[in-house]
DNA sequence: CTACCTATTGTTATATTATATCATACTAGT
DNA sequence: ACTAGTATGATATAATATAACAATAGGTAG
């Protein structure tokens, strides 16, 4: 891991912190979804690191704070996040993050940087387009698409080049 | 697991067999790569069944043929048929798959049915451009790009449909 | 052809990730 | 308060994956 991970750009922390919650509390109120104080505090960990997290990290970090130390407690957390549209989970890392642009419809594309670990998370509605019309090919109905690409991100290509 | 698992549709299995295994060879005389017994029978047995298959599923199959009967033989030989191309590695269901378009520079698209767990392999070249447009605007340089498309397949969806 | 080097395989052990199950506690609606 | 549905806690175990080292096979320079 390395200092790489809040996506690859400087961005305002606080301001999409605050968004994300901000979405979440929309959703309480919209959908009624229970947003208790173990998946509260799951999405608060999520977005406060701003990077793909190990369900056992999550877990650890959860026991520190009081709430249940075994995994289920973490699993069941992250799924509640990953089905409500609050969090992904990235299957090449085991890993899941929140979600950065919650409410738009989108599906998720991930940018996985190979050298240092660091994830971002792009809109990719061109590309779900292009998705959508392979899938029609085969008649098969599209429910969720996750897209996972594998490279090096603009700060590690940099490093290699000064050495 | 079901019975619509080879692809969603009826197809000359004999004749993709052939074509997985010779474009093999190819590349055994072209690029040199050493396609040891483990390594062959491996790739039969996931072409043999055209469907995704778990590692330890895989090892079984290899252990009943002679082959050590230990994780490492299997994941070994998976991750050289990946490493290329020959075979793919389905994240979302943490298996493999061998590459029914070898030799094709493409994506891998996977269609995943959620019912049946059966799995087809689209090719995807606008996906992949779409993709690329993504990532360039990160700055991001894309080496493998992996798409997993969850949903109904054809047969499923009527069988829903039946009921 | 032999000695060496490298790639591959076999084996043991263990790490990592994930889920099933059941008991307990909370929440909302009546 | 009662009850039906959810959510949490805790125990146990399953499923997936890798590290590390020994043994073997294959190619190649001398």
């Amino acid at each position: 891991m390395s200092d790489h991970s809040p996506a690859f750009h400087d961005h305002n922390h606080d301001t999409c912190t605050h968004d994300v919650l901000h979405h979440a509390e929309e959703l309480v109120r919209r959908d009624g979804i229970r947003l208790t104080p173990v998946r509260r505090r799951t999405l608060e960990i999520l977005v406060s690191e701003h990077r793909a997290m190990g369900a056992y990290e999550v877990l650890d970090r959860l026991a520190a704070d009081g709430f249940g130390n075994q995994p289920p407690v973490a699993y069941r957390a992250l799924e509640f996040l990953v089905e409500h549209g609050l969090a992904h989970r990235i299957n090449r890392l085991n890993a899941f993050a929140a979600c950065m642009h919650p409410g738009e419809a989108h599906s998720p594309l991930f940018l996985i940087c190979q050298a240092c670990e660091a994830v971002a998370e792009a809109p990719s509605d061109p590309v779900r387009t292009a998705v959508e019309q392979a899938a029609a090919q085969h008649d098969f109905a599209v429910e969720r698409v996750n897209i996972e690409v594998l490279g090096t991100c603009p700060a590690c290509a940099g490093d290699a080049k000064e050495c």
